[in-house]
DNA sequence: CAGTGGAGGCTTTTT
DNA sequence: GCCTCCACTG
């Protein structure tokens, strides 16, 4: 091939090249982390549209988020211009969303169909056990969640399922799947997993739309490979059973969603079902230092089922990976943000080159906290999901409920927001008016308006009063439907808000009602995209992106403030100073996963995605005492930091020297060494236990007293009105006042 | 029927 | 330690 010159090769090396290059037939990309992967796979689309002139129609690109998605549309765009427009990206499941919108009549499903969350899936898996007596205090909804999620994603119906199942708890399991799927099915709606199960049941029962996607879709790429389920994996080998041009890219070391069903044998799948497919290792890493590289690398050959995959870097060793033992969780704390000030000063690290990971988001208050109170900007990422607000789903609720009338998960949730009177008498005789002739409840309220010689006898059983805020309550649904085919999605949001005097409503029953109303105008804000949609399509197209969209402010880069972050999240992230707090027995790894070897290698890979995403400077740090669920108590250094080599590994105490460490804390099998003493006094203005000063959050205060930190100053102060806080002189802007 | 208070449970990661 | 669910009370 003539390519030599070709500007996207450039720069390239030569397993890159390969992968970009190798248009035709299977591929599999082993992809180590920093090696480069997602340019290989913008430039092999790239490749592929300006090179081939292959139509970016007839490009499918999967990813598994949602942020990994539009980092590559807006890569590719700079590549390819806007021509990629036309290009499928997207993660699997918005993929099915779209493909069952399309063609789901061939399996009668309605194209208006709601998606349910997992907080949805809970609500009516509650009733489901209630329907077939099935105790929830006996068998947690959790268990049996997972237990019917797992099945789903091995893609096995409800049908199959009561065929394979073994043992009473499966049993059970069974007759909650069965009537869990008649009423998910009568509510018109699809949990997360049925997209892609009905998406698999639609392309393999209907040989003539696989062909049109199967011609359509002339070459397939698939990120992040090893966090494929079955079914995933599936609908991907049937969509590129034409032409074959499937190009795979992963990391069996990077596999830290098998709890979701992940599952890394897709890898050998693949190997099986496309014999012919190359195999191209991505081993050089470009992101980290030396002394990271080997570190993790370390860490992650404690692996026992894994293949052995060499990664290495030429760039420099680096600074020693350091290991920082603090007192507390407070501590812990204390020390990233000091650290990151230090750096800041000393090397001109900004706080957005910086990031803290940790295993369980609980995690994340106590580093909120610490960062206010020394005046850190932050950036939390994740936390309590968006959508997942109880004002959100409220609104939410109404909305679904306007587009599908079936949604009874929806119904439940609206009817009483505001309160109508509508109590649990009223709730179950509706319910049972409903279970007893197969409708749905919003059929049972339309009974109430029947006519009274057909079948009143919801109507007879109700008071009257309920039966009038029912009535009112079906008529205001069936207005807001009315108009939702005239007004556009914002529009039919104020309507709502109007209709239901929202605001009221949230000032008197919610607590922090400025904040919740603030949610609902982001809510309304993220439906102005679609208000230029004709009507009834920009509401399905709303409250697909809500379903399918997890976290509302995606993740953006931001030059000034310091990123707080899971491990699971922060794949695919890099940052050049890396903080992984709470490196202890039970937490890394965590104790869920202690008595499994599967999962605890699961554990040591998350670990090491962890690591991997450092650039110049990684710490690991652990406390010797931790609060947790409740208790306070001693914890163990974590295994992994064993694993770490000792010669690339700077063991340092807390930054702050406390007393000596408690007894009956296990002592760890090095010496904390002190940390050395900081030759070079900060260039503050000295303030003394009595001064007068004002911060720009906090206002006025007094100081309270001052202790020199690790080349700064830990500054109490009592502020009026605010309270005592504790605060780093350079971080908080503090003002000295006569 | 709704709001409050207490007790109990429960702790992971996300499309 | 936190949140959720439930039972009791107003």
């Amino acid at each position: 091939m003539m390519t030599s010159y070709d500007p996207l090769l450039e720069g390239l090396n030569p397993a890159q090249r390969e992968a970009v290059e190798s248009i035709e037939g299977p591929v599999l990309v082993v992809a180590g982390p920093g090696s480069g992967k997602t340019r290989v796979i913008t430039h092999r689309i790239a490749y592929l549209v300006r090179k081939w002139h292959i139509s970016p129609y007839r490009i499918l690109a999967v990813t598994f988020t949602n942020r990994a998605a539009g980092e590559m549309k807006e890569r590719l765009s700079r590549l390819v211009g806007s021509r990629i427009d036309r290009l499928s990206v997207g993660t699997f499941h918005a993929f099915c969303a779209g493909l069952l919108r399309r063609e789901g009549s061939h399996i009668g499903l309605d194209p208006s169909f709601t998606i349910y969350d997992d907080d949805d899936q809970v609500q009516l898996l509650k009733e489901a056990m209630a329907q077939v007596n099935i105790d929830s205090k006996q068998y947690p909804v959790r268990a049996i969640q997972g237990a019917i999620s797992r099945s789903k994603s091995l893609v096995l119906d409800a049908a199959s399922y009561a065929s394979n199942c073994e043992g009473f708890f499966e049993e059970q399991v069974s007759k909650v799947y069965e009537k869990y799927d008649a009423l998910i099915r009568r509510s018109q709606a699809l949990d997360f997993d049925d997209l892609l199960l009905r998406s698999v049941q639609l392309l393999s029962k209907n040989p003539d739309v696989l062909e049109r996607y199967q011609r359509r879709y002339q070459h397939i790429l698939i990120d992040e490979f090893q966090d494929t389920n079955v079914a995933q994996y599936m609908l991907a080998k049937l969509l590129a059973g034409q032409y074959r041009n499937i190009c795979v890219v992963g990391d069996a070391d990077q596999s830290i969603y098998g709890w979701r069903h992940a599952d890394i044998r897709n890898i050998l799948g693949f190997q099986k079902d496309f014999p012919e497919a190359r195999s191209i290792v991505l081993g050089e890493n470009y992101r980290s230092t030396g002394n990271i590289v080997e570190a993790a690398q370390k860490v992650i050959s404690a692996n026992n089922l894994r293949i052995h995959k060499e990664l290495w870097t030429s760039k420099e060793e680096g600074p020693p990976v350091v290991v920082p033992e603090t007192h507390d969780e407070e501590e812990e704390d204390q020390f990233v943000i000091s650290e990151v000030e230090r750096l800041g000063r000393i090397e001109g690290a900004s706080l957005g080159d910086c990031a803290v990971m940790y295993r369980v988001n609980a995690q994340s208050r106590a580093l909120e906290e610490a960062c206010l109170r020394y005046g850190a900007r932050y950036k939390l990422v994740g936390g309590v999901r968006f959508y997942q607000r109880k004002e959100v789903k409220d609104l939410i609720a109404y909305l679904r409920l306007i587009g599908n009338p079936q949604d009874d998960v929806s119904l439940v949730r609206a009817i009483n927001v505001p309160r109508r009177g509508i109590g649990t008498k009223s709730m179950d005789d509706l319910s049972r008016w409903a279970i007893s002739r197969g409708t749905s409840l919003y059929a049972a309220l339309e009974s109430l308006n029947g006519d009274p010689q057909e079948d009143d006898s919801l109507r007879r059983s109700l008071s009257s009063r309920a039966a009038a805020q029912m009535t009112a309550f079906l008529a205001l649904v069936q207005e807001l439907a009315e108009e939702s085919s005239r007004l556009d999605v914002v529009a039919l949001i104020d309507r709502v808000l109007e209709r239901t005097s929202y605001r009221e409503y949230v000032t008197e029953h919610y607590d922090l009602p400025d904040e919740r109303w603030e949610n609902i105008m982001e809510l309304r804000r993220a439906a102005e995209e679609f208000k230029d949609e004709e009507p009834p399509q920009g509401l399905t197209l709303l409250l697909e992106r809500l379903a399918l969209v997890a976290d509302a402010d995606n993740y953006e880069e931001s030059a000034d403030s310091l990123t707080l972050i899971t491990l699971h999240q922060a794949k695919g992230l890099e940052f050049p100073v890396v903080f992984m707090v709470g490196m202890e027995e039970g937490l890394l790894p965590h104790f869920r996963s202690l008595d499994d070897t599967g999962q605890l290698e699961e554990e040591r890979r998350l670990c090491y995605v962890g690591m991997t995403r450092a650039k110049d400077r990684l710490y690991m740090l652990r406390a010797f005492r931790r609060r947790f669920a409740g208790g306070y108590g001693p914890s163990l250094p974590s295994r992994f930091l064993q694993e770490v080599p000792a010669s690339i590994w700077e063991p340092q105490a807390p930054a702050v020297p406390r007393r000596t460490i408690s007894e009956g804390v296990q002592s760890s099998s090095w010496e904390p060494s002190m940390a050395e003493p900081t030759g070079d006094a900060p260039a503050l203005p000295g303030l003394s236990p009595g001064d007068k000063v004002r911060h720009p959050t906090f206002g006025e205060g007094m100081v309270v007293s001052c202790t020199p930190s690790a080349g700064d100053n830990e500054v109490t102060v009592a502020f009026v009105g605010t309270g005592v806080k504790r605060l780093l002189q350079s971080l908080a802007r503090l003002e000295k006042l006569e």
